[in-house]
Parts: structure tokens; C-alpha cells; sequence
DNA sequence: ATGTGC
């Protein structure tokens, strides 16, 4: 373990820019306090340094480079923060880590939030052996007829073969402030009961209420960033770029006693396939996510306010404040576009599969998000939980399960993987509660994405997904993509298992992967 | 992540 060459504690030196990292230059912070116990660290309370919770083995520890260390401890020490969880998939993010969990009983941070509002995982089921999706000619007409439905790519709106579920402008404006609801599931042609498989189903305003959602959207619709409100709503049902993806799996439930039980409850059925989704708010979050950093840059420039850590990404808002009000309004916002937008593409991946499979049937197994901040009761008392690629993890006999079909169980925990090493369904053990109900979000980064593709060999990529048989609607694989880019998926789920936060109950393992390739042949 | 650099 080698030293920092910096100060990781400083709270006043801005830190440093991103882009200067050289390959080899992993270092792993060694400041004051640190202590493993068992597979999972600590950093200990100094003079200058409260707690942060690192979990992850060692071997994942020394993925940690120096500015995602900085911007945990940066955002540890920001005003009103209680609790930062570092997870085994952290790196590098806008303000907070990737990979982190921020706790805040009086501030609400919209960078530990992220870029994406929303961003979540979804998984669709059908009823359909494994051995249906052998033939190569059949997966091939599936990945056609999907991405006829959900196109990849930034700017890209629906297709023309999705135009029966034409969202306009009142349509538009219902969804973001309803999320999905039983109305705007029937408008698109979603099945309304999905709405019991979501984390959450729709977003309410400041102050609990749609009234206080609606006040703001008419607000938001004054503006000029705003002025397209109508196209953005058409990109609803699509998947958009970077690290977003549709994947075919085929589902295999572990082989003990608890992983059984548990996928009954899950209702996931071993050798059946299904299907994964990844994607978030599309250009909505974004315009609302951008324009809350904007705005809350020009405030703390104005009053002069001191930046945590001299990080402009950091800026952030007092609950109760007006800003802080519009914030988690336009959070709401974005969340409920991301949630009807998943349940849509869903239910357009039913579609694809049948036209090409008639009379399969298919039911969303669950929908969670990685990229939200949730009021949640933590050490007894209510906070924002800023779950920056983060996942909850609630576990059975959690009280804000009741009533929910996981009461007994816990719920679904989704995390994508590769597509060789494949993805995980796992189910939050009571040891969560360490981790703030959390776990990590997938594998996360190990090299950015220019780093990757100068390192990583396209036909390398290319041929290893041949080999395993997986089939891509890209001719070649995203390389900044490719699995390589991405930390041991198993020694992240081993760091999450042996920190006693959840268990396995399930492998995902994928026959073929929709991908943005548009910008796969530069 | 992204009306992908403005």
C-alpha cells in the first residue's frame, strides 16, 4: 500500500483535476485512522477527520484512487453531513464518489445526487426456458425488434414503431408530475400493477404534495431551458448512451436453501430468461439536474458563500430553503420521468419479445434506483440519503416495507455486472444497516473511459464476447464498455457479502446486449 | 449521464 502524495483530509485546497491521472498511479489513501476490520474499513474520527465507512477488500481498496478518496472525505466533512459510505464500486464522480452514499438530516446536495436523476436498474421476466433464446437467427430478430421499440443514442426519441404510445404535451406534463400513476400506465400501455414492483412509483413535491409539483413545473415551463419540454418528453421508452444498456439473461438461482426461498418470493424462476434494463431521465434529468448545479453555483458565487472543500460540484442547499424546495422539486421532477420511462421501455421489450415469440407472457420483477436522494430514517432520526450509484438495502422486517411483497424478504436489489461475468440479483442482510441500508450499484470503473480505449484491443473485446456466445446489436462493442473497463464484478459482490450487507440470490448471465454504438467506430 | 465540444 503505497502513501498519498497529497493531503486527502485538507478541506480547503480545491481538489485536483481529474484528468491528469497517469496509468500505474494507484494509490490508496493511508491517512489517519484507517483500520480493517475484516473484510470491511474504517476510517477512524482524528482531530481533522470524522468517520467514513469504506467497504471493500483489499484487493478492491486499492481501486480507490486519490480523487475519489478526496472527494469522499471532502464530502464527509461538507456542512450538515452525517454519514459517508464509501462502496467496493467507488470512483470518481461529479462532487461525491461514484459509488457513495452521503447522509444529511438538514442539507440536500444535488451532485451526491448525480448528473442522472433517477438513473435505475429494471428486470422484466418471461416465461420463456432459457433454450428459446439458443438460436442465433432468434436472438437476432429479439435485438431487431427491441431496437426497433428503444433506440440507443443521445437525442434519440421514440421510434415510429412506438408512435401508438405518442406522448403530447398534456400527456408529458401528467407523467412527470404523477410518475406512474393507474392513468398514465393505461395512456402508455403499461400494466398498472408494475407500479408494486417499484422502489418507488412516483415522486411527490417539497412539501409531500403534487400541488407543490405542479407550481414548480408551470415555473420551469416559463423558462428558455425548457422551451423543448415537448421533445424531451418524446424521448420517453429509449435508453440513451454511455454506460446504459438493455441486456438479455438467462436467470440462475443460487443453489442454497436462502437463495431459493428468497427468489420465490422475488418470483424469479431459475433457467428462465429475462431481461435488464439500465438507463435514467434522459435529456429531462439532465436539463433539471445541470440547471439546479448551475443555479446553486451562481448563488454561492454571489453571497459568497465558501464551497466545501473549494468544490464548485459540491454546492448545496439548507432544507427549508426555497432553493433546497425547487431542488427536490425538480429531483421529483426528473424521478418520475425515469420511472415511467423504464416501466415503458419494459413494456416495449414484452413487445419486441412478442413479436417474435407470440403469446409469451412477461411481468416486471423490480425497478430501483441507484442515483436519488430518499427521506429515510437514519440512527433514528429522518435525513436525505444521497445514494450516488448507490443501491438501497433494505432488509426483511424493514418498516418501510410493510405492505410491500417484500415485506418478509427484503426487496430486490439489482446490480449489473459485465456481460461475461454477468450481473447479480441479490437481498439486503440485516448487517445493512451499517451501510445505511446501501450496497454498491454494479462493478464500477477501474479505467476511464480514454484510458480504456487506449489500453483495451477492439477485436480482444470483440472476440471475447463472441466466444461466450453473447450477441450485440453493436458491430463493434463500445470499448470504453468493455468488461475490462470495469472492476472484478466478484470481488466487488465478495466485498458486499463478507461486510454482511447482502447475499446472493441470483446470477444474470446475458445471451445479448443492446448498447449505444454510435460511437463505437471513431 | 447529456439538446454528448458551444
Amino acid at each position: 500500500m503505497s502513501t498519498s502524495s497529497s493531503n486527502p483530509v485538507s478541506n480547503t485546497a480545491p481538489p485536483k483535476a481529474p484528468a491528469r491521472r497517469q496509468s500505474g498511479d494507484r494509490h490508496v489513501y493511508n491517512g489517519p485512522g484507517m483500520i480493517a476490520t475484516g473484510e470491511a474499513t474504517a476510517l477512524l474520527p482524528t482531530e481533522t477527520t470524522p468517520p467514513i465507512k469504506v467497504f471493500g477488500t483489499a484487493a478492491i481498496r486499492e481501486t480507490f484512487d486519490d480523487l475519489c478518496l478526496q472527494q469522499a472525505v471532502n464530502s464527509r466533512l461538507a456542512p450538515g453531513v452525517t454519514d459517508l459510505i464509501l462502496n467496493p464500486d467507488a470512483h470518481c464522480g461529479y462532487g461525491a464518489p461514484v459509488g457513495s452514499v452521503l447522509v444529511s438530516p438538514t442539507h440536500i446536495y444535488p451532485g451526491p445526487v448525480g448528473v442522472d436523476i433517477k438513473c435505475s436498474m429494471s428486470l422484466l421476466q418471461l416465461d420463456l426456458p432459457a433454450d428459446a433464446v439458443d438460436d442465433r437467427k432468434v436472438r437476432r430478430e429479439l435485438i431487431s425488434a427491441i431496437c426497433r421499440r428503444t433506440p440507443t443514442g443521445a437525442g434519440k426519441g421514440q421510434r415510429s414503431v412506438a408512435q401508438s404510445r405518442h406522448v403530447n404535451r398534456t400527456l408529458g406534463k401528467q407523467l412527470v408530475l404523477e410518475g406512474a400513476s393507474k392513468d398514465v400506465c393505461m395512456a402508455l400501455g403499461i400494466p398498472p400493477n408494475w407500479a408494486f414492483r417499484c422502489e418507488d412509483s412516483f415522486h411527490v413535491g417539497h412539501d409531500g404534495t403534487a400541488t407543490a409539483l405542479e407550481a414548480r413545473l408551470e415555473t420551469l415551463l416559463a423558462t428558455r431551458e425548457m422551451t423543448n419540454f415537448s421533445e424531451k418528453m418524446q424521448q420517453l421508452g429509449s435508453y440513451g448512451g454511455g454506460n446504459h444498456f438493455g441486456e438479455c439473461e438467462v436467470v440462475e438461482v443460487g443453489d442454497n436453501e436462502r437463495a431459493r426461498s428468497v427468489a420465490e418470493t422475488f418470483g424469479l424462476h431459475d433457467g428462465n430468461v429475462a431481461f435488464l434494463s439500465h438507463c435514467g431521465s434522459r435529456g429531462f434529468g439532465h436539463i433539471l439536474a445541470s440547471g439546479q448545479f448551475k443555479h446553486l453555483q451562481t448563488k454561492f458565487d454571489r453571497w459568497g458563500i465558501p464551497l466545501p472543500a473549494g468544490d464548485r460540484q459540491l454546492v448545496y442547499a439548507p432544507l427549508g430553503s426555497d432553493e433546497a424546495n425547487n431542488y427536490l422539486d425538480d429531483m421529483s421532477l426528473g424521478a418520475n420521468f425515469a420511472t415511467v420511462n423504464h416501466l415503458l421501455i419494459n413494456a416495449l421489450v414484452l413487445e419486441a419479445f412478442q413479436e417474435v415469440i407470440p403469446g409469451v407472457k412477461g411481468d416486471l420483477v423490480y425497478f430501483i434506483s441507484h442515483n436519488i436522494a430518499r427521506r429515510e430514517i437514519v440512527n433514528d432520526r429522518p435525513a436525505w440519503v444521497h445514494r450516488k450509484g448507490a443501491t438501497r438495502a433494505m432488509p426483511a422486517g424493514h418498516h418501510s416495507l410493510e405492505g410491500t411483497p417484500f415485506a418478509n424478504s427484503g426487496h430486490p436489489i439489482l446490480l449489473p455486472g459485465n456481460p461475461r461475468d454477468g450481473s447479480a440479483v441479490m437481498v439486503a442482510d440485516p448487517g445493512a444497516e451499517a451501510s445505511c441500508f446501501s450496497v454498491n450499484h454494479g462493478a464500477g470503473r477501474v479505467l476511464g473511459r480514454r484510458h480504456a480505449k487506449r489500453v483495451l484491443d477492439q477485436s480482444t473485446v470483440d472476440t471475447e464476447l463472441e466466444s461466450n456466445d453473447i450477441l450485440s446489436n453493436c458491430r463493434r462493442y463500445p470499448i470504453d464498455e468493455a468488461p475490462a473497463a470495469y472492476k472484478d464484478f466478484n470481488e466487488v459482490l465478495h466485498s458486499v457479502k463478507s461486510a454482511g450487507l447482502a447475499s446472493e440470490v441470483a446470477r444474470l448471465k446475458a445471451r445479448f446486449v443492446i448498447k449505444d454504438a454510435s460511437k463505437a467506430d471513431d
